[in-house]
DNA sequence: TTAAGTGCAAATATTTTGCTGTCAC
DNA sequence: GTGACAGCAAAATATTTGCACTTAA
């Protein structure tokens, strides 16, 4: 059984999810947020700061975004822990790449052939959340878990 | 049951490990290297290039490391699987973490509250890694695991 | 001997900060 | 109206590259 093909980041997300959770917590949007907030959440794959920015200046709902306001709005929905900044394992260069974080917890398996990067929920990982909790008394807020390795056509092509 | 204390990346490492395993490789080892690969080894917590590039000046062999020698040193290390670059969490800054990768494979909790990282061995994902590779059709190589949260001792001290 | 490695300087990539004018509420 | 925000420029951080000299095998 293959994995669902290419991440599709914010496919589970209502519509304005995450201006609505900055909403009510108070936070001013703005109409260059709004549009960051936007091209975040109609992600079809792992976008980093520089592929935010080309979309976000790509819609121009009329306002201009500057590679600044990416990054802090970013930081603000870090902060706020709206969204997970992930490394991929550097398959695709040394920055970070971020997804909204509220939906169920998954994997990343990064293919150290062709770089794609496919994703896996699975039990078995939320079981680990919890021996974790138990057994180090330690309060899991969130996890990450990156695998590299060879998918099925990578291996196939190589043999 | 804490987990146990701070990190060790190198006590299990045999002596030498790293430099013969480069040389079983017919990748000629320098002075410089040998000094980087033993401050890689010895370390008792993980280092980034910064603090390899330290601790490698201090023991001064009689050869002098160059910052850009400690970083060819590692994308050579990488190159042949023998370390793990990491990120943890970026709780410590935006720059990469390294551990001898022979290891057993293990994860890394952060507290975010203090920054402490430790560490932790589960059969749990031991089995998800086997579960992803059957399911998947997915040839690990290897796999990282972050998790982020608060630690006993921060959580009394909120309260 | 000589291909590979080193150090220095400079370049590149990514992210953050200071400051001034602007806007959401 | 005002405190928070945006944009520009510059700084800071992390890493890589070009090139002449040096060294391990």
């Amino acid at each position: 059984m293959q994995p669902s093909s290419e991440f599709v980041p914010g496919k589970k997300l209502p519509a304005g999810y995450l201006e609505s959770q900055l909403a009510s917590r108070s936070v001013r949007i703005t109409r260059q947020r709004r549009i960051v907030l936007k091209v975040i959440e109609d992600a079809e794959r792992h976008l980093n700061a520089e592929a935010i920015l080309e979309r976000a200046r790509a819609m121009q709902d009329g306002a201009s975004v500057d590679r600044v306001t990416v990054y802090r709005t970013l930081g603000l929905l870090k902060k706020h822990g709206l969204v997970d900044e992930l490394d991929l394992l550097h398959l695709r260069g040394e920055g970070h790449y971020y997804e909204p974080r509220p939906r169920r917890q998954h994997l990343h398996m990064g293919c150290l052939g062709c770089g794609q990067v496919t994703e896996f929920e699975s039990p078995l990982f939320e079981k680990m959340k919890e021996q974790i909790a138990r057994e180090c008394d330690f309060d899991v807020s969130f996890a990450r878990v990156e695998i590299g390795g060879y998918c099925a056509s990578c291996r196939k092509g190589k043999a």
